[in-house]
DNA sequence: TCGCGCGGTTGATCCATGTCAACCAGAGAG
DNA sequence: CTCTCTGGTTGACATGGATCAACCGCGCGA
C-alpha cells in the first residue's frame, strides 16, 4: 500500500492546463500561454484516505498542495489535547502555506474524505513565480486571501456569538460550494459537530442546539450532515444585527 | 500639513542598508550585495500620529509598510460598531499585506503612538523579487509568518481562557521586545486594555480583572500600562495546563 | 439480519465571563 | 493649581455557553 502515487509525466503534462478546478486554484488570471507553462510544475498527485493527515506539524516542508478531489481540515494541538481546527478546505484550495516561514509544517492537515491533491514542489514554484510574473502574482494573492480570511476567522471568535458564528459558517460553506458549481442551498457537509465547534470556538452540544434552533425557526432543515438552507437572508440578518439594543 | 513626508532620494538611497532594524525587517537572511539593491525600494517614509490610520478598509492598496518607528493595531470593524484587533504590530513588522488579494485593504491599521513607516510600493516588490531569490524568499516566509502567527490567534481565541489568554498575549510582547534589544521582563503596552480586549475576545474588565489576579498572585507587577513580569515560568505553565482535570 | 458503536440530540445544572455601575488616578488644558 | 476627561479598577449581578448525563438512530461489520 502506497500512500504515494506519482503518476507518468505524460499524465502530469497537462496537469493544470486541462484541469477543470482552474477557475478556483493557483493558476487561476493567469494567461493561457503560461497556464501551459505551469504543466511542469505539479510534481505529483497524492490520494489521501478519509481522516489521514497529509502532513503532520513539524513534518518538513518542501510542497504546497492544491486540493483536486474530496476536501481537508487544518488543526492545531496544544500539548494538553484541545484542538483548535483552524480552516476546512475544500478543492481547488491551497495547503501547506504555514511551512514556508520555518521549513516546517506548524499544523496538521487531515482529509475528511478520500481525497486527492496536486503536489507542488516549493523549490519549483519559487522558481518558477520568478519567471511567470502572472504566477507570482497569484501566488501572493492566495497567501493574502489566506491572512484576510483568517481575520475573519478572529472576528467571528472574538466578538460573535454562537448563533452568529454558525450562521457565517453555513454562509461561508454555501458561498463556497456555489463558487463549485454546486447547490447554494443544499449539501454535505463533511465535519463532525465536534470540528464544526472546534472551528468556531464552541462545544459541539452548542453547535448542536444552534443547528436545531435554525431548524426550529424556519432558518434551515438540518439532517445529520445534510443541510438545507431555507431562508438566506434572515441567515445574513442573523451576523450583523447586535443582540443587545442596551 | 502633510501626512507624508516624501525624503530625498538621498536619503533613500541608503535605506535598508543602513537601517538597524535589517535583522527584524524584509532583508533578514539577505546577503550584502542584494540588501544594497533593496534601497532602491523603499519609495518614501511616512509619519503617522498617533490615533491616526496609515491605511483603512477600502482604501486601494499599493504598498505595503515596513515600521521604522512606532507601533501600530490592526482591526476590522463590522457593520453594527463591533471591532476585533487583529494584531499589534511593532518596529521591522510588516503591515498591509491583506491588500495583496483584493487590491484593497481589508482593514485598519491605526498608530498606537507617533510612527513612521517606509512606504515599499507593492509593484516594485514584485518586480524586485523575480530578480533577488533572498527577496522573493523572505517575502513569502514574512507572509506566512502571519498566516501561522493568526493560527496562534485563532487557538487563543477558541480554545483558551480569559487568564491564559493574558498570559499568552504578556509573553508574546515580552518575547518581541526581547527581540528589539528591550527588557523582556519590563515594558510599557501602547494599548488601552480595551484594544488588548478586543484582540484577545473578552471585555476590557475582564482583562483588568486578569491583570489585578496575576498582580495578587505575584506573577507580574502592572501599573497601568507598565509591566514587570516576575514569574515568567509560572505564566508559561498557566498557557497549557488544562484547567479542569475531568 | 442483527447488534454495536459513533455521532448527534436534548435536558439540567454550573460557572466564566459579560454587563452595569460606581469610583479612582493620572495626564493634559486652561 | 485645579478641572476635566479618558482609561483603569472593582463590585454586584445576569447570562450564554460549558459541563455532565442520558438517550437516540444511522451505518457498518459480523
Amino acid at each position: 500500500m502506497m500512500a504515494t502515487v506519482p503518476m507518468t509525466v505524460a499524465g502530469l503534462k497537462k496537469a493544470c492546463s486541462q484541469c477543470n478546478l482552474l477557475e478556483l486554484c493557483l493558476p487561476f488570471g493567469m494567461i493561457d500561454s503560461d497556464i501551459h507553462r505551469l504543466d511542469e510544475l505539479v510534481g505529483a498527485r497524492r490520494k489521501i484516505k478519509r481522516h489521514q493527515p497529509l502532513y503532520r506539524t513539524g513534518d518538513l516542508f518542501e510542497a504546497i498542495y492544491a486540493i483536486r478531489i474530496g476536501s481537508f481540515k487544518t488543526d492545531v494541538l496544544l500539548e494538553d489535547g484541545r484542538e483548535q481546527v483552524t480552516g476546512f478546505q475544500m478543492t481547488g484550495e491551497i495547503l501547506g502555506l504555514d511551512g514556508i516561514s520555518t521549513e516546517l509544517h506548524s499544523c496538521n492537515a487531515i482529509a475528511l474524505e478520500d481525497s486527492e491533491v496536486c503536489v507542488i514542489p516549493y523549490a519549483k514554484l519559487e522558481e518558477l513565480a520568478r519567471v511567470i510574473e502572472g504566477l507570482q502574482h497569484q501566488f501572493h494573492k492566495v497567501m493574502s486571501r489566506e491572512i484576510v480570511r483568517d481575520h475573519g476567522v478572529m472576528m467571528l471568535l472574538g466578538s460573535m456569538r454562537a448563533e452568529e458564528r454558525l450562521a457565517a459558517f453555513l454562509l461561508n460553506m454555501s458561498q463556497r460550494f456555489t463558487a463549485r458549481g454546486f447547490s447554494a442551498s443544499e449539501f454535505h457537509l463533511r465535519m463532525t459537530r465536534e470540528e464544526i465547534g472546534s472551528y468556531l470556538g464552541l462545544k459541539l452540544e452548542t453547535v448542536s442546539r444552534a443547528f436545531s434552533r435554525f431548524q426550529d425557526e424556519g432558518l434551515v432543515a438540518v439532517q445529520q450532515k445534510h443541510i438545507r438552507i431555507l431562508d438566506n437572508s434572515r441567515l445574513k440578518k442573523l451576523i450583523q444585527h447586535q443582540p443587545s439594543v442596551r
